[in-house]
DNA sequence: AACTCGGGGCA
DNA sequence: TGCCCAGAGTT
């Protein structure tokens, strides 16, 4: 594991997310709007929003039909601007304004899964997590740590028996970026992947078709 | 477990 | 044009 951490890590030096760094609300608005669409659409967008709107009361100020057209750039769009209004009257009601810091709690809010939550936790508060998202779920798959059929929930908790305690967070960094501009879900760029020799399903792949001809079953 | 939301990016 | 995408909620 070790291993292909380090090769991950070489070939994405600088893997992170620039919203990473903002604070706990607007990290939890950005990965809440980042469902569905990719973080460059979510830069675009949260470049003016966040000129916009600072505070929980700030989304409250406005009718929905505006918010909706500010983030209409977004998928699901609608969805989420309800979502980022409810969470924010939750915060004033409940959490004095702030975000809070549990993960049981964030998981309350409207539009907060457990990967966003993982997200918010593990960069903006300091708590140790592995979000597992679609790259994540698919690089873990194929690289043969998880089962093909397990869950999300079943992925998550065997990457982190895999990965010491301190290395989860950017243990998450080095697979998404991995697996957004390497292991894509089309056409993986297996030729020339470094991991090719410790991958599962890169070997299957790169397996010369005749062989796949003449044995099709060969540990059958 | 399947369905829904949805515009942007890309072939 | 058609297909996929840094998810989460509802049924």
């Amino acid at each position: 594991m070790s291993h292909i951490l380090s090769v991950m890590g070489e070939m994405f030096p600088d893997a992170h997310c620039e919203l990473n760094h903002r604070n706990p609300f607007e990290l939890t608005i950005a990965v809440l709007l980042s469902a569905q669409c990719t973080d460059e659409t979510v830069n675009k967008v949260t470049a003016s929003l966040f000129q916009k709107y600072q505070t929980p009361a700030d989304y409250l100020a406005v009718p929905i039909e505006e918010l909706e057209q500010d983030i209409r750039r977004i998928g699901l769009f609608r969805n989420k601007a309800a979502h980022i209004q409810k969470l924010s009257q939750m915060l004033i009601d409940n959490y004095g304004g702030e975000v809070p810091q549990q993960h049981e709690e964030l998981t309350k809010l409207p539009g907060v899964g457990r990967k966003t939550a993982n997200v918010v936790v593990s960069n903006a508060f300091g708590v140790p997590a592995i979000a597992v998202d679609t790259h994540v779920e698919r690089v873990s798959k194929r690289l043969g740590l998880a089962k093909a059929d397990d869950s999300v929930l079943e992925v998550e908790k065997k990457l982190m028996k895999l990965v010491p305690r301190e290395h989860w967070t950017d243990t998450h960094h080095r697979l998404i970026f991995f697996g957004r501009y390497h292991c894509k879900a089309q056409n993986p760029n297996c030729p020339v992947c470094p991991l090719l020799d410790v991958c599962k399903e890169g070997k299957q792949r790169m397996k010369p078709a005749v062989n796949r001809k003449a044995k099709p079953n060969p540990n059958k």
